[in-house]
DNA sequence: TGTACATCAGTGAACGCGCGTTCACTGATGTAC
DNA sequence: TGTACATCAGTGAACGCGCGTTCACTGATGTAC
């Protein structure tokens, strides 16, 4: 093939950013670079012209997933009480919705990437602050403190307990469950 | 070492069992079949003298992990009120705990194999039932219907988020706003 | 109960395979004049 | 602007390694007499 220009070379750099993210969301950090280069169109020994290695990669491609959503903020409750509440709702409805559970590639990196986090070592990898700030980023989109917090903990459990049952009429029961609970519970407290 | 008594055969594959169903809770079902008879102190070859394939030992060992709580059965609310309550937070406050967190080899299957099985293909894999069977039955243990599906989604989000952001103060948090949501959500709704 | 032989749980070397990674090579791109 | 050369993104064969699995072998256990 040849050299390739600065801006094709980027271009491949992003795109194999881009395709990581959403493979390591759907199927694990476990996915292969080889697998990887071949959806991207590339051959895998590129791969060492763009990262340094694949634990760099799995880094790299996490924060990737993360900044696409960098730009919500959490609605301040108290000034905008009727804008956050329907923003809530609409939150919660797309989250746990048939749609998400069968789409984790293009789902939140939160749950997508939760079970590979989960059994890294403990004081590990740059990735863990990038995943904690998504976590805080989150919750506070819900609620304000230990509310919001709860709720995501609703969510993320739906998801991946609706993605552990795919394909049993349970797995639709736990989504609605949690829609229902999610909505009982701020009519409860509204802000 | 020569042959072994049918009894010490038996309490060998036991033991494989027992401590495939820890290992893969704790670091996932990738672990090696050399890591798991090193563990149990035989050597890999002795594996296929017991079990056909890694896949089916995989299956057995789910089913391992769920049957030893089949001892448990849901208390009916009606009847027994204040026990069944009582009961309840006992099971949230030990789900929640750090020592929970800190042991997934000796926790809840549930959310123990929750990211394996979210990985695989649709129709999959016996052990989805068993893990079904498992998700209602410890739904079940907390509230009937949708309640108590709402109450395990929560559970099980806490747990594997605690899980993932270990080695941060939001670890605690995220148990300590599920335990609060668990204990507020029932007395507005007492059985 | 004692002896002779078949059984088979456990051993450890070996298999093919896919993994992450390296490297000599290619040739269009970028640069120096 | 044109020409000559250095750069380096992408290629594809090759590496060592650990995986799941197989297999000839061992020798205590189980069984037949």
């Amino acid at each position: 093939m040849g050299r390739v220009s600065k801006a094709q070379a980027q271009e491949n750099r992003q795109h194999v950013l881009a395709t990581a993210s959403r493979m390591f969301r759907e199927k694990g950090t476990a996915v292969s670079i080889a697998d990887l280069m071949k959806a991207v169109g590339l051959t895998h020994g590129a791969f060492y012209k763009q990262f340094a290695s694949k634990e760099d990669l799995v880094d790299e491609a996490i924060a990737h997933a993360f900044d696409k959503e960098a730009g919500h903020s959490p609605v301040e409750p108290e000034e905008h009480a009727e804008e956050h509440e329907a923003a809530r709702r609409k939150l919660v409805e797309d989250y746990l919705s048939v749609w998400h559970r069968d789409h984790a590639g293009d789902g939140c990196p939160v749950s997508g990437f939760a079970a590979d986090l989960g059994r890294e070592p403990d004081q590990a990898a740059r990735s863990r602050q990038v995943y904690i700030n998504g976590v805080r980023n989150r919750a506070a989109r819900l609620a304000t403190g230990d509310d919001g917090m709860a709720q995501l903990c609703t969510m993320v459990g739906a998801l991946v307990l609706a993605r552990a049952t795919r394909g049993n009429p349970i797995s639709e029961e736990l989504l609605q469950a949690a829609r229902t609970a999610l909505n009982e519970n701020t009519k409860r407290e509204p802000h």
